[in-house]
DNA sequence: TCGCACATGTAACGTGTTACATGATTCA
DNA sequence: TGAATCATGTAACACGTTACATGTGCGA
C-alpha cells in the first residue's frame, strides 16, 4: 500500500461507476455532453485510468458478452474503491483546495449524496464558506496593496477573481439553507 | 518555426517579463505571493519553462554579475517573445475557451494592457460576454435536462457553476463600462 | 555559528493531450 | 456502398509536481 496519488479524473470515474456501473465509453460520453466535461473527456485520458484504478483494485470490470455490438467492459467500483470515493468526499477542506482546486471541490460537494450524511455535507459546505471567506480577505488585500501604476486591465482581472470567489460565498450561503429546509 | 504548444505558465512569464526584466527567483516570488499563483510556482516548473522560452528565442536572458550574492540571470523578452504574446493577446475567444480554460482566459485579459488598444480590450470583453452567455444557456439546458433522481448535491454543484459564470457576465458588462467611462 | 533569504537548478515519475488504429453494426 | 455510431485501445510527447542538490552572504 505504497502512497499514490489520486487525481480528480479517477475521483470523477470512481462517482460515476458508484452512481451506476458502466463502460468507459459510456462514461466518455457523460463526460462529452455534460459540465462533466471539464475533467477530461478524451479516450486516451479515460481507458488509462480505468485501467489503474482496476490495477490498484479500486474498480472491477465484467466483460458483458450478451448481444454487444463488440464486447462492452462494464466496471464498479470494489469494496475498496467506494471507501476510497469516501474517505475523498469527507476529507477536510484546506486553503490550498480554494485557492487552486475549485474545480476538485465542485466535483467533491457533486458526489457528497454518496455520503448519505447530511450533517457531513453542511459541514462541508460551512467549512468551504468560510475558508472561501478567508481567500476573498486576501484578494482584497491584494487588491489594495497595488502598486500605483499598475494598469486597468490587470486590476480588473483581480477584480474578476474577486467576483467569482463572492459568487461561490453567495452559493454556499444559499446551499447551507437549502440542506436546512429539506430536512428530516 | 515548427509548431509549438506555449503553455499558460509560458505566457504568465512572458507577460510579466514585458513588464519588467527579471531573474527566475523574482518571478517565483510574484507566484507565490500574488494571485497569479494558480499558474504555477515550484521552481521545478518555472526554471524549465524559462529554459524552453530561451532555446526558442522567446526571451533573452543576461548574467547580472555586479555585486550580485551569486550571478543572477535576468530575462528580458525579445522581440520574437513580444510578437508571440501580442498574438495571444489579440486571439479570438472561442467556445473552448469559456468552457475550459477560464483562467487562462484571465490572465489574457491581465495583460491586455499590453496591446494598449482600447478598442482591442472592449472587442475582447464583449466576445467573452457573448461567450459566457451562450454556455450560460447550455448550462440552463443541462439542468433543466437533469433526470428526475438526481440528488440535491449534484444540482447544487451545476447551480454553483451557473453562478460563476453568471458573475463573470456580471463583471464583463461592468469592465465594458469601466472602459467606456475611462476614455479620450 | 546557526539559520534564513538569496538564487538556480536537476531527476524521477506520472499524467493528460493529440493523433492514430481497429473493427462490428446500423441506416440511408 | 459509404457514413455514422458503437466500443476499446495504443504511442509519442511534453508538461507539472515533488523532492532533492548546491552554494553564498547576512543578521542574531
Amino acid at each position: 500500500m505504497t502512497a499514490r496519488t489520486t487525481t480528480p479524473l479517477d475521483y470523477a470515474l470512481l462517482g460515476l461507476l458508484h452512481q451506476a456501473p458502466q463502460s468507459g465509453y459510456d462514461l466518455r460520453k457523460i463526460f462529452e455532453t455534460t459540465a462533466m466535461g471539464s475533467y477530461s473527456g478524451s479516450p486516451g485520458a479515460i481507458y488509462p485510468a480505468l485501467q489503474r484504478l482496476e490495477r490498484q483494485g479500486l474498480v472491477e470490470g465484467d466483460v458483458d458478452t450478451t448481444k454487444a455490438l463488440r464486447p462492452k467492459k462494464v466496471f464498479r467500483p470494489t469494496k475498496s474503491g467506494r471507501e476510497t470515493l469516501r474517505d475523498w468526499l469527507a476529507r477536510a477542506i484546506e486553503r490550498e483546495d480554494v485557492e487552486r482546486r475549485l474545480d476538485e471541490l465542485l466535483l467533491r460537494f457533486a458526489f457528497h449524496w454518496v455520503l448519505d450524511d447530511r450533517a457531513a455535507t453542511r459541514r462541508f459546505l460551512e467549512s468551504f464558506h468560510r475558508e472561501v471567506e478567508d481567500y476573498l480577505d486576501e484578494l482584497s488585500r491584494q487588491q489594495q496593496d497595488m502598486p500605483e501604476p499598475t494598469p486597468l486591465q490587470s486590476r480588473l482581472a483581480l477584480a474578476a477573481g474577486i467576483e467569482q470567489y463572492r459568487a461561490f460565498a453567495r452559493w454556499a450561503r444559499k446551499a447551507i439553507k437549502a440542506f436546512e429546509e429539506d430536512s428530516p
